[in-house]
RNA sequence: CGGGGCGUGGCGCAGCCUGGUAGCGCACCUGCCUUGGGCGCAGGGGGUCGCAGGUUCAAAUCCUGCCGCCCCGACCA
């Protein structure tokens, strides 16, 4: 492509809402422009990095023997009634009507679709396993689009189901799809971690997500380098800090102490001159409906994935004061679960074993010291601390971080969700009935190519990957204008062109700093200037990341530049 | 949905408080000049001041309502 002719509306200017440093360079750099608030036109230089990445998708896809559809967007409601989804998902699912009234929504993600055609049409045994993907726009009505390509009402996904007559069928495409997403990271040229997740509102046992670290992430990652363990923050379990006090020994009775005006945990410890780990807090929530009481310690923090796992509830929310108030008889300065009778009990394993610690009285400005649980009060015992800075690994006991991640893939068992909800079963060999069992797995298109802009750039611009950068090579004359000089250039071009390069040619007639700047911006991995050194007979060939400068000959340039890019491109390491 | 901020040529902003001529930098067009890191000189084009209503002789500016976008929170396969 001769930049003269091409559509790169490079900014000098950083356009003022652009905050994360994707978002700034993609839109400076001329790939993308916003039409809504979590909607982007994708130009031309941001579609062919899309299209490179999905092509690396579809390569790896094609490679475990999945089969690409072309599926419907458009979804009459009734799919989703079928699956229960088309409530559960709220407002997050755009819905629309037809002329005629009749309700319909946009595809978030496909497992009605796919389950609907696979239970028309899977009869028998003899046709599983089957994986079918599709590399589709999706529609998801975020209550807060933002980060520029990382959070969005519209994007392209790709997303993989897998039908299996056995759990253990399923494990084997599970298993397939994880090293395929590890080879499609790979070869993006990403620095990514897998990590443990919860499964969420999609239902299902074991998942993955594959994340990349950057503080223009959403999600936290539980991490420790001495024993590889990764858990998404959501699901991570740790070994807490010890308590810094120890408690009082003896089989003490629970004792009233007034504590007028206490109310958070950090001021009912200074009163009481105790550290907050003596304490225990008691949350009260309304679960489905239901109020469930969770006890933690003082300086613990309630993980709400796992309150909804282990209170089993679809939703629920904290509990209003005046619940609070007819359920305890206090508010909520002073609640405590000794003589709770009625109300389901959470709590918290940090608990077990404690002894004489303090919780509120269940009457306004009391507290009670010497509570012990299993003693004093019995509740059903569960994990339910979100993982804090300074816990440490549950086995081993050693060091954790918690770092900020995007996701950029999700792999996931759904075991019978779908076919139960749509009614998707198979003959197995003895003529009997069986359901299938089903997975889902995600890629991120867009999250893609914004990990890498976060991962490789640097104040001048991008510096992409060489297989998903849109250009691998940009010719850069220093004079256009000079005979010489252009000839050469043009020359390389044909050469380049003629051996599959992907080259864009800085034929503009503007001066070399300008030129320099955006290509810098835009991140093609290699610049080579044809300037002063062309009459020694030489070339300049510049790797954007590093800023190393090669000189080649002029004579050979064609086949040094594509040695150097297939040396440079990543490579799958799965 | 709660809190905050912003809407003025393509981009970045000033002007608004204290009503009266829409302005600056970049980008763009023409000509000359220049050519190894966003070059110089000269000339030029482009704005319903987010929308609607109100106050006023007069509104970008004051008042009311609405819309849009961004950020924080809530939310989120």
């Amino acid at each position: 492509m001769l930049w003269s002719r091409a559509f790169i509306p490079t900014l000098r200017e950083t356009p003022a809402e652009a905050e994360v440093v994707s978002h700034r360079l993609l839109l400076r750099a001329g790939y993308i422009r916003q039409l809504g608030a979590g909607i982007y036109n994708y130009l031309y230089l941001a579609q062919r990095s899309m299209l490179k990445i999905q092509q690396i998708i579809r390569e790896e896809m094609d490679a475990i023997g999945a089969q690409e559809f072309y599926l419907a967007a458009l979804n009459p409601a009734e799919v989703w009634q079928e699956s229960g989804r088309y409530e559960v998902m709220g407002d997050n699912l755009f819905r629309l009507k037809d002329r005629y009234g009749r309700p319909l929504c946009l595809g978030m993600t496909h497992e009605e679709v796919m389950t609907y055609i696979a239970r028309g049409e899977l009869r028998s045994y003899k046709q599983l396993p089957q994986i079918w993907y599709q590399i589709q726009t999706k529609f998801r009505d975020e209550p807060r689009p933002k980060s520029g390509l990382l959070r969005v009402r519209q994007f392209i996904m790709k997303d993989s189901y897998s039908f299996d007559l056995t759990p253990e069928g399923l494990d084997e495409s599970y298993e397939k799809h994880r090293i395929a997403y590890c080879r499609i990271f790979d070869r993006c040229g990403l620095d990514y971690i897998a990590v443990e997740a919860h499964s969420g509102a999609m239902g299902g046992s074991q998942s993955q997500e594959f994340m990349v670290k950057t503080e223009a992430g959403e999600d936290y990652v539980v991490l420790c380098r001495q024993t590889g363990y990764a858990a998404n923050l959501e699901k991570a379990v740790s070994r807490p800090k010890p308590p810094e006090a120890p408690d009082p020994e003896g089989a003490l009775e629970p004792e009233l102490v007034h504590t007028p005006g206490q109310k958070t945990i950090e001021e009912v410890a200074n009163f009481l001159g105790l550290p907050q780990t003596s304490l225990m807090k008691t949350l009260c929530l309304i679960a489905d409906s239901q109020p469930v009481v969770a006890i933690l310690r003082g300086d613990h923090q309630l993980s709400e994935t796992k309150f909804q796992s282990a209170a089993g509830c679809q939703e629920f929310r904290p509990a209003h004061p005046e619940e609070i108030r007819e359920l305890f008889g206090a508010s909520a300065g002073s609640l405590g679960p000794v003589g709770l009778n009625g109300v389901r009990i959470l709590v918290d394993e940090a608990l077990r074993g404690r002894r004489n610690m303090v919780c509120g009285a269940n009457r306004d400005d009391y507290h009670l010291r010497n509570v012990t649980p299993e003693e004093d009060f019995r509740g059903e015992w569960h994990d339910l601390r979100q993982v804090a800075p300074g816990d440490t690994e549950l086995e081993t006991g050693a060091p954790l971080e918690i770092v900020k991640c995007v996701e950029i893939g999700h792999i996931f068992k759904l075991g019978y969700k779908y076919s139960h909800a749509m009614g998707l079963k198979v003959l197995d060999q003895n003529g009997a009935e069986i359901p299938v069992i089903m997975g889902s797995y995600g890629i991120g298109v867009e999250r893609v190519l914004c990990a890498a802009v976060e991962l490789f750039s640097d104040e001048d611009g991008m510096c992409l990957p060489v297989s998903i950068a849109p250009f691998e090579v940009v010719l850069t004359p220093v004079k256009i204008t000079d005979p010489s000089l252009k000839e050469a250039a043009d020359r390389l071009y044909a050469e380049l062109k003629a051996a599959g390069v992907d080259v864009l040619y800085d034929d503009r007639d503007l001066s070399p700093g300008v030129k320099f700047k955006d290509a810098d911006l835009i991140g093609v991995p290699f610049r080579v200037n044809i300037g002063r050194k062309l009459a020694e007979g030489k070339l300049e060939l510049v790797n954007r990341r590093t800023r190393e400068t090669a000189e080649i000959d002029a004579a050979t340039a064609a086949a040094e530049i594509r040695r150097r890019i297939e040396e440079a491109r990543p490579q799958a390491r799965h």
